[in-house]
DNA sequence: CGGGGGGTTGATCTCCTTCAATCAACGTGG
DNA sequence: CCACGTTGATTGAAGGAGATCAACCCCCCG
């Protein structure tokens, strides 16, 4: 693979797409200043490995554009993703100088970093970073904890489908079809990825969503892009509670 | 059961065991009289469940002393618990008023509870509480990413031994034995708890211990008491690097 | 044209679940 | 005091979901 030499870029704050998602969205004007002056954009090549588990890691930063995967690899090889990182999402972990886990493009990254001392101090007098942060974690939290759900209990079928509902509900583009409202993206993982995030191998991966397919859950044009006829139908694959949310 | 009347008691916070390690650990003494002004502590029978997911919660809390679960079910009663929480772990979102998940009390249990808008509003003026909660919570967004890495990939035997480590370094009691290192701890959690925890069935659970001690591993000492004769052999069991950490 | 990465599908195996029987410890009420 | 029910745990037998091993396809690219 051809590394990509990550390109050098300059965004300003308030052009940013993720300028009201990210740990700056409560930043007021000075404090975006700060931040700003501190800064630097980076892009990687889909599939190159940013960060090895154990890297020495001295910045911290915010997803831009394209998704992240962090994992975990046993000596044995058996892999485990911890972590999707979509655009606004937050890696590396103030206070600690040394990766726990591998960082990977999954498509085109771009990154928008902080050099960890400076943003440490930054954080330490900035009570709206801090408080954003603390808020974005506990979101995670979140979902690490629906993740150990499917991770533990749900079937390969359920897993698949609520992979694909993810997908479906931030990458979605609508599009009228007779009916029903129908969804429609690319998958930016490949299957082995899929497998390593769902605790199955790859060719359970593939024969789940050949078995949707089948079943009409899903439409394949070509091996990435997913075209799901009814939303609500995918939902009830997925095991779980029809109702509690909103979509 | 009977259900246990919540004991009312007191204690200052100076005396408090977890004083050092929960989200008070960096107050100072004036933080932590407006702390002790909102506090107070109640008490639950092993088994009790204090909160069902979907209810109301209008309060934040400290585990005292005992072991409390967090777990989340799905419509067909299939449950993955999703955290297992020790002396000095919180408990409760800041800014969210709803449970997600229920909480039940594995053994008896005391917490330090505060309700939830005073902490909210000494929260916003005490940066020492919002910093400890944050480096707690990523604590907790590790541990939840290691369980996240056994449930999806490792095997029963593996999962089995890796539980039965974190109790034996959290609770151990050193013993001398001839040679090596040995510890002692009671099981806190039931099989059913722990097959909750594992992503297993109970029936497995038991096999498994069986199998362990069978093997050597460990020594039961009636269905609860286990006894870890080389804690060396069981970390070898667990499937973790066996260098990286210290112990 | 050859090679490699990503993907699908088939055959077989195995680890874990499922269903069920049994047991020990304990409390309770006749 | 003992029969009875209950709760937690162990163990066995049978079945199945997913893993493993392997062949093959498609497509892009050098």
């Amino acid at each position: 693979m051809a590394i990509m030499e990550p390109a050098l870029m300059h965004l300003d704050c308030a052009d940013c797409p993720i300028r009201h998602r990210a740990v700056c969205a409560r930043c007021d004007g000075d404090e975006l200043q700060q931040l700003e002056d501190i800064k630097y954009y980076r892009s990687y090549a889909a599939g190159q490995t940013l960060i090895w588990s154990g890297d020495k890691m001295d910045f911290v930063a915010s997803v831009v554009t394209g998704i992240a995967t962090l994992s975990q690899t046993m000596e044995d090889g058996r892999t485990q993703m911890v972590g999707l990182l979509l655009p606004s999402d937050f890696v590396g972990r103030p206070g600690r100088d040394r990766a726990v886990y591998s960082l990977v493009a999954a498509t085109p990254l771009t990154m928008c970093c902080f050099r960890k001392k400076p943003f440490e101090a930054l954080m330490a007098r900035t009570p709206h970073i801090a408080q954003r942060l603390l808020e974005m974690t506990l979101d995670e939290l979140d979902s690490a904890r629906e993740w150990m759900l499917l991770l533990g209990r749900k079937t390969a079928r359920e897993k698949i489908a609520s992979l694909l509902a993810i997908f479906a509900r931030r990458d979605a583009e609508l599009m009228t079809s007779g009916g029903g409202t129908s969804v429609a993206f690319d998958l930016p993982l490949t299957r082995e990825a899929m497998a390593d995030y769902l605790g199955l191998t790859l060719e359970t991966v593939s024969r789940q969503i050949s078995v949707l397919k089948r079943e009409g859950v899903i439409i394949l044009e070509g091996k990435r892009r997913i075209v799901v006829p009814d939303m609500e139908r995918l939902m009830d694959e997925t095991g779980d509670d029809t109702d509690g949310g909103v979509y």
